[in-house]
DNA sequence: AATTTAAATGTTATAATATAACACTATGTA
DNA sequence: TACATAGTGTTATATTATAACATTTAAATT
């Protein structure tokens, strides 16, 4: 298992408590006061993070959460539900979905070796306001 | 059926006759000699067309590429594969995935309006060498 | 324990991506 | 014609992300 340095440590901590995605200069403007001063000693640490399946990156938010899925050591199939009202985003955690697009292969008869999903739409709350 | 103003026109060709996903400040790059000055001159058109569903964003690469699919009208259900070695992108147009996520209803009830996929591996060019 | 190697840190500067705000122009429609 | 809507042009600025280099810490190897 692999041991968190201090900075991914700060970092992860942060993410992690965060009920949202977080932004990497919200991030920052957070930790400051923990002795992180510069935009690259968030973006080193989110990489990490990130390489390690610890957090993933939503892609169409330039956000990061952290995983959801005790089980996701690498972020290579990740799925996630966004709202596009409050923004909330949920990651996926079905069996039947990672297994349909871990096998899906196209025409061209290229072999996946990771995906991303991002669904959009109205989570339940948004939906009966 | 829509019709193209003058500037998304111009970023539409350009974008549609390149063989890779383009990203904004290249397109500028390669309109202003058609009198397209600003970045915002590039992004508007560049939104409106995603709203159409004439090009779609890759949102893991910040990049555009025009729709490959005629009967895309929308971008609500858009799937790609992503070589990461040489960064070829196409998109996937297979009627089984696109039935399988329309239809996905994830633990939280939530209905989706949308979703976009982003497969990574190595094409097959990329795959022999 | 000393050596060596890889990983992480700190720092300054800058690149790349994207939007705010405002004035104006073209186009479609009542 | 007049009214509304969409598109344009422009300047300035916000937001997201990386390059380059010097140094320090941690881990693995001898």
């Amino acid at each position: 298992m692999h041991t968190l340095s201090k900075n991914q440590r700060i970092i992860f901590d942060i993410i992690d408590k965060s009920p949202e995605p977080m932004k990497a200069y919200s991030i920052l403007f957070n930790v400051q006061k923990k002795g992180i001063k510069a935009p690259l000693q968030v973006y080193r640490a989110l990489d990490k993070l990130v390489e390690i399946g610890k957090i993933h990156k939503i892609e169409s938010r330039n956000a990061f959460i952290a995983c959801q899925n005790s089980s996701c050591q690498v972020s290579k199939a990740t799925a996630f539900s966004i709202c596009e009202s409050c923004e909330k985003v949920t990651e996926i955690n079905n069996s039947s979905l990672s297994k349909y697009l871990s096998n899906f292969k196209d025409k061209a008869g290229m072999k996946y070796s990771k995906y991303n999903l991002e669904f959009f739409g109205l989570c339940k709350k948004c939906t009966t306001k």
